[in-house]
Parts: structure tokens; C-alpha cells; sequence
RNA sequence: GGCGGGGUAGCUCAGUUGGUUAGAGCGUCGGAUUCAUAACCCGGAGGUCACGAGUUCAACUCUCGUUCCCGCCA
């Protein structure tokens, strides 16, 4: 039976704080979250829209531990950058929250303890790995050692990165500490499960036949291959010393693993505000009648449609997901979007680089948000969306509309008279644009309802260029005021159906146009306006994007792979400018190799006596470890000759040969291509 | 490797239960226009619907295989 559902509760995944938040979280999932969000509000539902940062996990130990600081003092830095740059990119959450607030570790612990008192645990003995000289046990991505498909020395615990298999910590051989370098040991340590396994006949009861229509068919698709695939119990504790401690004597230097204190942040996100507002918390996630929406990207399916609720069930009082509209993922410039690599935008630089065109981009993502597969993000797109459609279309619409009031009327909206039959359908049309543009939004599907409402402003377009009131002002002034009504009266309509997707140029529209609606069905209405009301000047409500300012962006993005180039490759970064007279001061010379013997009581160092076509003299090189002297004999090879004369080790040298050091500081000679005389100069 | 999702015009994407000449926006080309940030409005061109086989009177749509991209898991 169905139940009227009254009362939203919509959440969006807790950004991760180990970074700031990009481009592709927000087309995935914070704009998506809060236009519907938005448009619910406008429609006067009781909503709730829920954000946090999680701030647990071994990755921001790892970063803390690599930066020389605290776990606390990086979620410290980037939850204030994240939440600074929601806000100012208007993400109208009631709340942003944090999984290190005490609420949430007092939410969160308070759970385990009723499932663990309830006996919906199961606690099971297994063997980690443990550093001894830390004095810990060790998280996966804490082990290093020898990949045993590729033989890549880097492998972590949890999946060697180069050739991407997902590894246990004990299929490494050679594992190592990360934390120590030492060579960790097995020890056996209890953890906590959840059965996964006992809620499956639930699951496929409320997904596999409640869900099949409504749910995405990505999202279907995964749970569903979950679910037939056979669940195992999952462990929801950790050995680790950051996070929510687990509530039992028994588990001292453990906390609850992250995807289980994770999205109980909503619920503790949710309890904080209720605090704030002097409210009752429950009914968010206990009425039958309230809808729960969980706004995430693909990576996420399975905590939240399956982990995430059988958690809820075994808790018992509280609701599920109605609905989980899981996007996929968004490239930027034909590349996968990569923190670590910084091949990104981050909204906090974009909100730097671009003030007050926070909508330019919640319109530009909105339109290619990637709500059935894998979209791409490019600046030229972006400029093309501002200059083509926002100005083009809409901006244009309102500014043709605002300048002639104001050069016909003074800026007083005129009276209409009798609506001619064309007119009348324009208003008709108008009329069916909440609807349809709603209707859209409900579904999840916020790209073609934001085409929609394109449409309306095409609708302007298309009425004022057909009845082109500044030809007839001369003939017919009457029929002019009619036109010019109905015309900011789309305006206004524009004002206030815009608002869930771009929020500032709405209000900045209301203020132009006197009025203050927000309302959704009002939006459909053609007299928001009144004839005898003064509206304001007319302002742009949009400016054009110049080549130059994509270039510079894409310029930066270049930048970032070239920066990215160097530190994986580990090169050294370009040295500075010389001017040729600089490199014409180096004599650099082939010389052949006539004599070569180690330099006694040293490993490293031979001497060679070499032939540079003005004389033979010695020389002293560092490449025992990597050339056998008699290996060297007869060899032509590159040679600094001027270098100022040193004694090294008791030996002269006079000049110096010159090497390829690669980034294991490995050195290999340097030879031509073909055999030239000795002494031939190098320039 | 297993599973899930996806590969449709230059670009970003729609295509409902298989059915007449496969759609939209942007770009492009042409026309019309000048109130408007050279913007708006009208029209045209552009697709062997990843590839190969099969089922069918009929397949972008169903089945099988191949291939590429993304995700989840091992």
C-alpha cells in the first residue's frame, strides 16, 4: 500500500576530508542533492537536506603522518575549506556537520552498542598483521612489499597501484612497516561482524521486487548482483587509533571501522540540527511517512543500498531509502578526475577565479551531469554554455525584455489589454512549465529539467521576435503594452522555476523585477507582476567568457599534468635559464678511455686515464658500482675537461666524465652515436 | 578474472513495452531581423545507433559472441 510521503530527508555523501571538493562531486552529487533539495522546498515539502565531512579512515592518518601533523589537523583544514565553498557556491544544506563532533561519536558508538547488545553481531578472531615496534596493528594501506602478480616493490596492503589488482596484506611478499620499515608479524586480533548473509531474503523482498522500477539501473544492476552473489558478514571494527572508539572493555586501540561510522554521520548530522532548531530528530528517520533520498556516486552503491540499510534493519525503528539516484562519474578534459594526480577543479579556486559566477557552473554541471553514464567536463564547453545559452537565451531574454520597459515605459510595467489567441496558448504553455519541469526533477532526471526550463525562456524569445513590439510601437503602442506585460511577466515566471538550479541569478532577477516569489506552482502564473509597479534598471545577468579566461585555466591544467610528469617520474625540475656565452664556458669533449682501475680502499670510485685529442690525463669517476674497469677500455665518452683540477682520495683528477643518473641515482654512461676522434667538441 | 553500467550526429546527451524517412541542445552552413551582451527567430546539412552473428515480416531496441571505457568485488 501506498503511503503519501510528506517529508523529505535527503542526504549527500559525506565528502571524504583529505581533500577539497571538486567538480565532479558536485555534478554528481551536492548540485543534483540540492536542486532537489530546492525545487522540494518551493513546493512547500518539509525537507531536510543533510552534508558532513567524514573525517575517519586510514587515509587521513596516512596523510597526517606524511604531512608531519595530526589526523585533527587536516580534517580541521579541509572541512573548513569544504564547507566554506558549498556555502558560497549556495548548496543550501540545513546542516553540514562532521563525523569528529562528539555528537556523532556518541550517535555512532550508541549504535554498535544496541546491535552488539542485541546479539546482531558476531565477533570473530583473525590474524593482522602487527608492527612490534610501533606497537600496532597494521591497516593495509600501512604494508608495503612485492606485488606477487607484477613484481612492483611498491605494492601497498590493499592493491598494488601498478598493475591495479587488489591485494591482501598477506599475499605481499616481503611485507614491510610503514610505519617503522620493520618486517611485521601475525597476531590475532577480534573484531565485530555485521551478518550481511542473514538480511539477504529482506533484501531481495525490498530491492529485487520493491524497487525494480523506480531505482536507477545502475544501481539496480549492483545490488542485484550483490544480493545473488551471497553476502558475507562484513567486519565493522578496526585496529586503528583514529576514528569512534568501539564502546566494549574489550576492544581497547579499536574503532568502528569508517564505512559504518560514515553514514551514521547522517542520522548524528540530522540529531545536531534538531538540537539547534529545538526539534525531534526522529521523525527524519522513523516516520513511515517520511521519504529518505541518498544523493551519492557510483563508488558508493553498495554502502548505501545495501550496508547501509542492513545496519538499519538490525537496528529495527528506522526507515529505508526510497530511492538511491547513484550518478557515474564525470572526466575533466577526456581524463578520469584524480585528487592525488590534482587533475581537477576545485571549487574553492573556482569560486576564487570566478566570483559571483557560481550558477555559470551549477548550469554547466547540471547540464552534462553524468546521470546515466560517464560524462566530460571541458572549458570550452563551459565558455559555450555561459556565452551561448545562459547569455544567449536566457540572459538576452530578460535584458531585451527590462531595456525596453525602461525605454517605453520608464521602467513602470505596463497594463495589458485583450490577450490575442497567440497569446493566449503562451500563457497556456507557461502554465504547464511546474509541471513539467517538476515532474522531471522528481524522477532524478535534473538535466532535462533543466533543459525545460530553458525552453521557457525560448518561449520568450520566440514571442517577442514574433511580435516584434519595436516595430509596432509606432503603429500600435496599445498592442505593445501587452507585450511588453506578458513578456516580463515570463520574467518573473523565469525568477522563480530558476531558483532550484540557479539560485543567485534568480534573486538577482526578483530584485530587478521588484518581487520576491518562492513559490513553485507561482512559477506557472502570468500575473506575478502587477501593471503601475516600477521595476529596477537592468543589469546583466550574465557576462560573456573571453578565450583568454578558458585558455588560462586550461593552461593551469596543463601545469598540474606537467608537475604530475615530474613526481611520479621523479625528475628533477627544470633548472634556470643560461644564456649561450654560460654553456659556451663548458669544454665538453669525446675522449676515449685508455686505462681504467679502481681507486684502492674506495667502493665507488675508479680512475681512468683517458685520451681527450689534446693530451691523456687522469681522471676520477664514480662509477665503480655500476662499470667494471676493464669493461671501459677503448670506450668514447662524453667529458667536462675544464673543470677545475681536484685531488679525490689522494688522486688528481682533471675533468669530469658525464652520466645519466636516473632516479635511483643509477649512472650510465653517455656515448656517441657514431665513433668520432677523440677530442672532438661537444656543443 | 567475476559482476554491474555504458559505448547513438563534430560536441553534450534523449530514445518509453521491437514498427512508417533515429530525436534535442550546442557547433556548422544558409535565410530573416535589429529591441537585445553580433545575441534572438526561421531553415538546411551531419548518424552502416562500438563490431560480428542470430531470432523476427520488422531490431538502436531481444539473444549470443567480440571489443573499448567506468565502477564494484576477488
Amino acid at each position: 500500500m501506498a503511503i503519501k510521503k510528506s517529508r523529505y530527508t535527503i542526504t549527500s555523501a559525506l565528502p571524504y576530508a583529505n581533500g577539497p571538493v571538486h567538480i565532479g562531486h558536485l555534478a554528481g552529487v551536492y548540485i543534483p542533492a540540492d536542486i532537489y533539495a530546492r525545487y522540494l522546498r518551493l513546493k512547500g515539502e518539509e525537507v531536510l537536506f543533510i552534508g558532513g565531512s567524514d573525517e575517519h579512515g586510514v587515509p587521513i592518518t596516512i596523510k597526517a603522518k606524511n604531512e608531519n601533523t595530526t589526523p585533527q589537523a587536516i580534517v580541521d583544514r579541509y572541512h573548513a575549506i569544504i564547507k566554506k565553498s558549498f556555502e558560497e557556491l549556495g548548496i543550501s544544506f540545513d546542516i553540514y556537520s562532521r563525523t569528529s563532533n562528539p555528537i556523532h561519536h556518541e550517535t555512532a558508538a550508541d549504535f554498535f552498542t544496541k546491535l552488539f547488545n542485541e546479539g546482531k553481531l558476531i565477533a570473530k578472531i583473525s590474524q593482522q598483521y602487527y608492527d612490534e615496534e610501533a606497537n600496532q596493528f597494521l591497516a593495509d594501506r600501512y604494508i608495503t612489499g612485492t606485488c606477487p602478480f607484477c613484481n612492483n616493490e611498491q605494492a601497498y596492503g590493499d592493491q598494488c597501484e601498478a598493475c591495479g589488482t587488489s591485494l591482501n596484506a598477506t599475499d605481499l611478499i616481503n611485507p614491510k612497516s610503514a610505519l617503522s620499515g620493520n618486517i611485521p608479524v601475525l597476531k590475532e586480533t577480534k573484531h565485530w561482524y555485521l551478518p550481511l548473509d542473514q538480511y539477504e531474503s529482506w533484501l531481495k523482498e525490498w530491492i529485487l521486487k520493491g524497487h525494480k522500477e523506480d531505482w536507477k539501473s545502475n544501481v539496480y544492476g549492483q545490488c542485484k548482483s550483490w544480493i545473488e552473489q551471497g553476502l558475507q558478514p562484513r567486519a565493522v571494527t578496526r585496529d586503528l587509533d583514529w576514528g569512534v572508539k568501539v564502546p566494549l572493555k574489550e576492544a581497547e586501540g579499536k574503532v568502528l571501522y569508517v564505512w559504518f561510522d560514515a553514514p551514521i554521520g547522517y542520522i548524528s548530522a540530522t540529531k545536531e540540527w534538531a538540537q539547534e532548531h529545538h526539534q525531534d530528530w526522529e521523525k527524519w528517520w522513523k516516520a513511515e511517512d517520511t521519504q529518505l533520498v541518498h544523493f551519492i556516486g557510483k563508488d558508493n552503491i553498495v554502502f548505501h543500498c545495501i550496508i547501509f540499510p542492513c545496519m538499519l534493519k538490525a537496528e529495527g525503528s528506522y526507515i529505508f531509502p526510497d530511492n538511491v539516484p547513484a550518478n557515474e562519474f564525470l572526466n575533466l578534459e577526456n581524463d578520469k578526475i584524480s585528487t592525488s594526480r590534482n587533475w581537477a577543479v576545485w571549487l574553492h579556486e573556482y569560486l576564487e577565479e570566478f566570483k559571483d559566477k557560481q550558477d555559470v557552473l551549477r548550469y554547466t554541471l547540471t547540464t552534462i551531469a553524468p546521470e546515466t553514464k560517464d560524462s566530460d567536463f571541458t572549458w570550452t564547453d563551459f565558455q559555450a554554455k555561459n556565452n551561448n545559452e545562459l547569455l544567449a537565451i536566457f540572459g538576452n531574454l530578460v535584458n531585451r525584455t527590462v531595456v525596453l520597459t525602461h525605454k517605453y515605459y520608464e521602467g513602470i510595467i505596463p497594463e495589458h489589454g485583450e490577450y490575442s489567441d497567440y497569446e493566449k496558448e503562451i500563457i497556456a504553455k507557461i502554465a504547464e512549465f511546474p509541471k513539467i519541469i517538476g515532474d522531471s526533477i522528481e524522477k532524478y532526471r535534473f538535466r532535462e529539467a533543466l533543459a525545460e526550463f530553458m525552453n521557457l525562456a525560448r518561449v520568450g524569445n520566440k514571442y517577442l521576435t514574433d511580435t516584434e513590439p519595436w516595430k509596432k510601437q509606432k503603429e500600435n503602442p496599445e498592442a505593445v503594452k501587452t507585450i511588453l506585460h506578458l513578456s516580463l511577466q515570463i520574467c518573473a515566471s523565469l525568477s522563480v522555476l530558476g531558483e532550484p538550479f540557479l539560485p543567485f541569478t534568480s534573486r538577482k532577477l526578483q530584485k530587478m523585477l521588484n518581487i520576491n516569489v518562492h513559490n513553485w506552482e507561482a512559477g506557472g502564473r502570468t500575473d506575478l507582476l502587477k501593471a503601475g509597479d516600477p521595476i529596477n534598471q537592468p543589469e546583466y545577468l550574465f557576462e560573456k567568457i573571453e578565450d583568454t579566461t578558458v585558455e588560462a585555466q586550461v593552461r593551469k591544467l596543463e601545469e598540474a599534468k606537467t608537475q604530475n610528469l615530474i613526481n611520479r617520474n621523479n625528475v628533477q625540475p627544470a633548472k634556470e635559464d643560461v644564456t649561450y656565452d654560460d654553456f659556451q664556458k663548458m669544454d665538453i669533449r669525446i675522449c676515449t678511455v685508455l686505462a681504467a682501475e679502481k681507486v684502492t680502499k674506495t667502493k665507488k670510485l675508479l680512475k681512468l686515464k683517458v685520451d681527450t685529442g689534446i693530451d691523456q690525463r687522469d681522471i676520477v669517476s664514480g662509477i665503480a658500482e655500476y662499470y667494471e674497469p676493464e669493461h671501459l677500455i677503448g670506450k668514447q665518452v662524453l667529458m667536462l675537461i675544464n673543470l677545475a683540477p681536484k685531488e679525490i682520495k689522494g688522486v688528481a683528477s682533471h675533468g669530469m666524465v658525464l652520466m645519466a643518473e636516473n632516479s635511483n641515482g643509477e649512472l650510465t654512461l653517455v656515448q656517441p652515436d657514431k665513433a668520432v676522434k677523440s677530442g672532438s667538441i661537444v656543443k
